[in-house]
DNA sequence: TTTCATGCAAATACTTTGCATAAGC
DNA sequence: GCTTATGCAAAGTATTTGCATGAAA
């Protein structure tokens, strides 16, 4: 019952969680890796390194794009994001990335002709993942799952067929 | 000068969708193009843009790198190719693709601790996709889906807990 | 005080683009 | 002959690294 809002600070899980793998590394807590995780965990759907470092800056965070990306493979040890999205990258080939910490895993339905982007979770397709990496006696850590599509919306203003 | 015989027809119904989506876009069929189908028509599980022109290479065509890029668009346009791999990326953020044509559709289960990539097909799974995506409203053009876990080996060589 | 993290700039890596030339149609 | 493709070089963008300095433990 003590769960508060989304602005509560005092017990970040994720901060937790951050500070351990980072722990494990030998590493510092810092300021800095405060402030990213705070501005990521704000973020809702996917995103690209530069935009961590511009809403940082929005919030008065003088933090270099340098140290977000070196931060970004410690978020994703910590499970707090996820690198995402084969089907939609950027120009120079950048990575998009996700967060996804807390949230009951989801995965995503993506229009290929307008962008849009659904998230769902649909537990029998995780039962059949699980039944398919012990068949073949994978432990499973994760998955990442993308549905590519055309959307209500576009199918009705005519998209073309394949 | 190499025999291109760029008028004959192809009994590959790979390089006739090809042809097919060059058509599309009022383009012609050069015998770079043909032998950058043929480097990746045997090309096994997925590989990256720089791969391609090194196999290029080997067999004495000298394509260049340039080239390359220019295709691989058109290439996952005619559903020979595809992007693949969120899990394990190059450095610099390169792409990797993946030769997909013909095949059954299939998806990957992928070792985090020694990257041992298994494919798989599993039709039950790709059911509920297809469930899930009606139930949005969308028609599914394709999927994507990455299975990442700890293999038997890794396990037995003693894979850590998350 | 002893590391490690950060910021900056430079270096790398990947990908795209402009232009002259070659080649398909 | 007209138009597109290619190769090269250069530009553009994403990401990493070296080093001096600042901050955490």
């Amino acid at each position: 019952m003590q769960q508060g809002s989304s602005q509560d600070q005092p017990k970040d899980k994720r901060a937790e969680d951050f500070r351990a793998v980072i722990e494990t590394h030998g590493g510092r807590w810092t300021r800095e890796r405060l402030a990213i995780l705070q501005v990521i965990r704000e973020i809702r759907g996917h995103f690209f390194a530069e935009e961590v470092e511009r809403k940082l800056h929005e919030r008065g965070h003088q933090i270099s794009l340098t140290t977000v990306y070196r931060n970004l493979p410690l978020l994703v040890e910590a499970g707090i994001i996820r690198r995402a999205c084969v089907s939609e990258e950027k120009k120079g080939g950048g990575s998009s990335y996700e967060h996804i910490w807390g949230e009951e895993h989801h995965d995503h339905l993506i229009c290929a002709h307008c962008g849009l982007r659904i998230e769902f979770s649909y537990p029998a397709i995780d039962v059949l993942q699980e039944a398919v990496a012990q068949s073949y006696g994978f432990k499973l850590e994760r998955h990442h799952l993308e549905l590519i599509g055309c959307c209500t919306e576009c199918q009705q203003r005519g998209c073309r067929e394949r």
